[in-house]
DNA sequence: CTGGCTGATGTCAGTCGCTGACATCGGTGA
DNA sequence: TCACCGATGTCAGCGACTGACATCAGCCAG
């Protein structure tokens, strides 16, 4: 071993994860987070922008997931059915983490702040699906349209994913949720 | 006039809207805005609960402009025209005042907290609309997935709106988005 | 008329999120 | 071997936000 524990940033990811779900994400400081890690709450902030990115830093990672799924769907798939096809592959990066998927989501649901995050970051993935769809040759309003029920579906089929247990794969909710979409804005009641 | 100058709450919120206008979000502190009102920094926090907040307190009215306009949408609409037609009857709510809209919006593109909030309320209009939905027994998820595509139309014509001087008005573009929207969705390119 | 109550505001002290500046010191490469 | 690097620590400070308590014009009951 160096001079310090390696992994500061994972140990960091975990104490805080820990911390929040103990405690609440309001109940805990800083401070707390980083001792548990072994660190001080000045290193806690070179590692993560804010008290909060630290439960979202996975979601840069899922981003590029996104974007080569994205890259890599039919070009003969129409701008809808491309987002539908990329979200749905990207439904393999969460199936088996589905516990941490959970204990998050539940820190999340009591926190209002942690919520902006998320939608936040959501937003800044419907960003990267409407920049592929438009590498692909869609213009707007079209591609910042689909892109957003794009990640809309992805959302709506996640919560039922983390209610449901022992229910569908995420992937076929994902497909369910599109197809149930498509049916509404074609003005099914 | 009594102990104090009337109108503290409006008050608080044209100093705000100036300064984060003049001076930038993030480089205004929430003294300076207090003693633009002739305030202190204590009496903004009794009227807002948060710096951002300041800026979409309006929301709140406009959420129940949205609630009453699907609940006078005629019943016989399908959930997606339902939606259609309320969110395009809360135009009036902003046609006249575009150039606050504009502002508004600039001071909130600069700064990714005030990105957060907009996200956030944008969201909590979804769960209002969705309500309003399951009132009319639309059941879910058709209920929330009409309801989010509903304000994705609301914030995409908002955004085209802004940015066209001289363009059609706002109406007219939530209309055309949700067409346009409707088209994606059927798998059109 | 008067005295007590109310409610909007002020004052003050304190916590915590977050930042800049500078120090520390193992590891690494010329 | 030694100068440098990079991850971390230390410290001081700002600003957002909160709780507790003080103030005092206006209003209302008596």
């Amino acid at each position: 071993m160096g001079r310090w524990r390696p992994d500061a940033r994972q140990r960091l990811e975990k104490a805080a994860l820990e911390l929040y779900q103990e405690r609440g994400f309001a109940q805990t400081t800083v401070t707390e987070v980083a001792e548990r890690a072994g660190l001080t709450e000045r290193t806690f902030f070179r590692h993560f922008v804010d008290k909060r990115e630290v439960l979202f830093s996975a979601g840069d990672a899922f981003g590029q997931t996104l974007v080569e799924a994205i890259e890599n769907a039919p070009s003969k798939l129409s701008p809808i059915d491309a987002v539908g096809v990329a979200v749905e592959a990207t439904a393999a990066f969460f199936e088996n983490r589905l516990e941490f998927v959970r204990v998050r989501q539940s820190v999340i649901a009591e926190n209002p702040e942690l919520q902006e995050r998320e939608r936040i970051k959501l937003a800044s993935l419907v960003s990267l699906l409407a920049d592929g769809l438009r590498r692909r040759g869609v213009a707007d309003p079209a591609a910042s349209l689909a892109a957003e029920m794009g990640i809309t579906v992805f959302r709506i089929a996640m919560g039922r994913w983390i209610n449901e247990p022992n229910g569908p794969s995420l992937a076929m909710l994902m497909r369910d949720s599109l197809d149930a979409l498509k049916k509404v804005s074609a003005g099914k009641r």
